[in-house]
DNA sequence: CATGAATGAGAGTTCATTCAT
DNA sequence: GATGAATGAACTCTCATTCAT
């Protein structure tokens, strides 16, 4: 693929995204796509045979993104604390934003695809990145806790579930901030 | 409508479940649900008019055959910590149920609607019977807990966070296991 | 048929009727007329088997009103020229009716069935009163005319283009008045 | 669009044309005239979104057609009274036409909007040019009239009578003349 | 007589996908 | 590479008509 076309398909997907941002990954047809790019229909086809093949390497791309800003956010600080305060307040405006969020799509291809490793993967990775923030945390004589790594868990199906129910329910700002504070109280706490 | 019909118009819903726990809720089509009841694609018509009224009636349906059946639990027991033991193993084997569940649905249609309140009315009436519990079991000596509601609310997050988990990436019994723990610990803990 | 069945059956045409004027003829369908008769769907068949077979009695019996009207009325009166503007100023008043009217169902049943010799019999039946008319005041020494047949159809053509342009293009009580007026002149003129 | 596809256009306009002539307005479906051309169905989409939107096409082109007509005609003669001849002619000729008219379809359509203007524009522009046409006429000595609109106006309301009546109840050939020469009479009469 | 559930044909419309240019 | 016309499958929804009760 030459560079020029490799533009075009860099293109394509950040167009791509805002139409899965807006309209989630089942409703997302071909045909949006090209109308969205303003390309011609057989111009997609060069570039990507579906709309799961778009959405995977949005995904990808997005897993690589957030990653190396996680990992600049830690060089940066040095409080464990700071950091993972930080990462929730992070979360937090994630969970509040209405548009511009792929987590709609994102969940609607995880039922789809619900034995394809791709999602797990990226949840035990913030996981450990949790897990490892918090016995840093411990260690700096901040956090106490008997098993960082069930809580960790505990902290990510939290953050699931208020996620989940940003998207169905609606879930308002102060109870995000409160369930933040009640990990933070129970880190700092017992 | 008549008493037959009426039995039609159940089996219907019935029939129905089962399409909308297999494929979710957006790839139903009336033409699905015609050729599981078996039914002609006209007669369908007679009873509901689309799929977003089946569903809703199959969820309201849903909706108080669990009230009641909570109710009853908590009249059969006495311990507060006994029937939160209870619901929260419910939770756990609906959760791991491979099939005839609507969650993967309910969540694609809370997708669509997420500013209807139905499904944050569910919610909300799940959370005051768990503050309840949890109000009665502090009264027993058997809980302790500064802030009931709150305390409530962020067993409903973790418990959505387990679900959508479930539906997503997977969930083994031991993590569900761990939760539920941490939750009974938290509660008679501090 | 009974007695009883009979009064059903007038009073299905009587709604139907009403059903032909608001909706023409072609869109009408068995279920309209069942749904504003409030009758079964079986029921409207066991007394007619097709919208046309409403609309021909409807029809039947519309002319046989109205020709007896016609025939009382020049009974009435004595001067042909008062009878000619009655029946003029009777065609202006249904030409502006905006409901109730058969005309558009009737013309669209026409252009079905132009073969059809029942509207052609009744234009003639009418143009034959017109020429009656004519003659009668031209005897009278109120009317001049040389072909009083020819001139009958012309009214009759006149009448018939105000009819139809008023179910199209809508015509205004004024220019009604004109033609109404230009026919008078001609009449006594010349 | 590109030259080819608009030769398409075309080809599915002038196919349409006959549909509608045959079968009127209300009862030529999409799969008609898709079935009629011998194209797909989604094919027919790509150039017209429903059978409305062909048919005020073809009535554009026709109104287009029949003014340039009209136009030449009058370039091409300096009688008044050789030209409205003319015209006369060719509505009758239009009238007794059996097929390949589309003045069936255009009541049917006239019925459903009676409030549009597009009708009534073409029947005021044609109504213009008859009254400078008998302006004309009596310029030139050959038509003696007091109103020449009033008498425009009568002139197309006969033709909309004769019109309608060779759709309903047939006219002949001779009828059709006799009200020709009626016309003419009258303008070169009084 | 009367009901209304049931059937199935048929129309509208949208898209994924292909392919000639 | 790029275009966009074309196809055909799939889905929605509405009725005429029948028939068991």
């Amino acid at each position: 693929m030459t560079q020029k076309s490799e533009a075009k398909k860099q293109y394509i997907l950040e167009t791509a995204r805002k139409v899965f941002a807006d309209k989630g990954y089942k409703d997302v047809t071909m045909k949006d796509i090209v109308e969205a790019c303003d390309i011609s229909r057989g111009g997609l086809y060069l570039y990507f045979g579906s709309t799961e093949e778009i959405f995977l390497e949005i995904l990808k791309e997005d897993t690589e993104g957030s990653d190396s800003a996680f990992e600049e956010a830690i060089r940066g600080k040095t409080s464990a604390e700071e950091i993972l305060q930080l990462f929730l307040e992070e979360q937090k405006k994630e969970l509040l934003a209405e548009d511009d969020t792929l987590s709609v799509a994102t969940y609607e291809y995880g039922f789809l695809k619900k034995d394809e490793s791709f999602l797990r993967a990226k949840f035990n990775e913030a996981t450990r990145v949790i897990e490892y923030l918090i016995r840093l945390g411990c260690h700096q004589k901040k956090f106490h806790c008997r098993n960082a790594h069930k809580m960790a868990v505990n902290v990510m199906f939290l953050i699931e579930g208020l996620k989940i129910s940003a998207r169905t329910i609606r879930v308002t700002g102060e109870e995000v901030d409160d369930e933040i504070a009640f990990i933070l109280e129970e880190l700092r706490g017992s």
